[in-house]
DNA sequence: GGCTACCTGTGATAAACGTCACATAATTAC
DNA sequence: GTAATTATGTGACGTTTATCACAGGTAGCC
């Protein structure tokens, strides 16, 4: 939980006792490798902030997995449209390594808001990284070719690199695995 | 005015007293077109609540113009990492046809926050819908090719498609111009 | 060890897309 | 109204990428 506590105090002002109070917002989960976080069709009611491992984000489009997202330690994971509406998930979120978990449970969390001002400025600011989390990746999308998007990421994000399999890779940055293949092999050539 | 009650009363509960408070944040401002509401390099303290008009974001990448954003009526406009982490912003937001905007000022806004929990709520809304509407532009791109982002658009934001041109369309789905114009045709004709 | 599943590299070929060039609307400026 | 600017359509051509096919490599499991 100390990751945790550090986490949110790089965020916000925390006091010991709000953190005393959010406790009761909080599980500790763990999950096996290809354990679901959550699964299309079901309804988000967790955020989670990763302490160990790795997941990420798909779609299943006509059979084929897409991936959208990868999320690792000091993240928080969730589906931001099925939290805050209710609405069922379009899309699914597995763990891809052995994965510790701190779970925030939406309703004790909304709870713990209305008696804190500090664990609701909290709340504001987790969706706030997440949008800015959303746009840079779909600015990257919008600007980039698939070698600037794999440039991006060694400059920004090496540790994507570093953890995601090639294939895993290709279809985040949504080029075929045979494509990146080639990409990778003319940069090191060049 | 009556616009933004409206509005604001869609996303959050929000009483009279609220409204009153909150008065002393906004500002009715004018656009021509072309008139900046962000430049490129400019801290962002505002939020744009769009009256009448619409407006657009976009980067300028070796000298070509990329649009990532469209803004109408009823929407916000912001640069949210920049508005929140008072960093400069990378891209610009500037205004198609003359534009009406309700504006909030970050301060002030920030002060009503602290004497009205509404206030503080309706933050935290704007914010949550402006990182679904980040996520769902993500996802488009990750996941769909040029002619099926198309096909998106058309059955999800026709706004887009009856308002903006085909140069700044192509632009904003991140194709040439001569390309959507071939794809267009392609579907008038099958 | 041997089996299985998954990952990576590479060639051949076709489809999609970008770029350049130019013609023709449509819109805006004066 | 006329000129200038901007937007759109289209052909030709080259580049990039997807797809299919197959070979070899690696890791975990019994």
């Amino acid at each position: 939980m100390n990751n945790l506590l550090k986490y949110i105090r790089s965020l916000t002002d925390f006091s010991d006792q709000s953190w005393e109070l959010l406790q009761g917002a909080l599980t500790k989960k763990e999950f096996k490798k290809n354990d679901y976080l959550l699964n299309e069709g079901q309804v988000c009611n967790s955020l989670f902030y990763i302490e160990r491992g790795y997941c990420k984000s798909y779609y299943v489009i006509d059979g084929a997995i897409k991936n959208t997202g990868f999320f690792f330690e000091n993240d928080i994971a969730t589906n931001i449209s099925s939290f805050g509406n209710g609405q069922k998930s379009t899309y699914a979120i597995v763990a891809c390594e052995p994965l510790t978990a701190i779970v925030f449970d939406k309703d004790n969390l909304f709870q713990a808001s209305k008696q804190s001002s500090e664990i609701e400025a909290l709340g504001r600011n987790c969706i706030r990284l997440f949008a800015i989390k959303q746009e840079e990746f779909s600015t990257l999308f919008n600007l980039y070719s698939a070698q600037e998007r794999l440039e991006y990421l060694e400059s920004n994000h090496p540790e994507i690199l570093q953890r995601v399999s090639l294939t895993q890779l290709a279809s985040f940055l949504g080029v075929a695995r045979e494509t990146l293949s080639r990409i990778r092999k003319r940069r090191v050539l060049t």
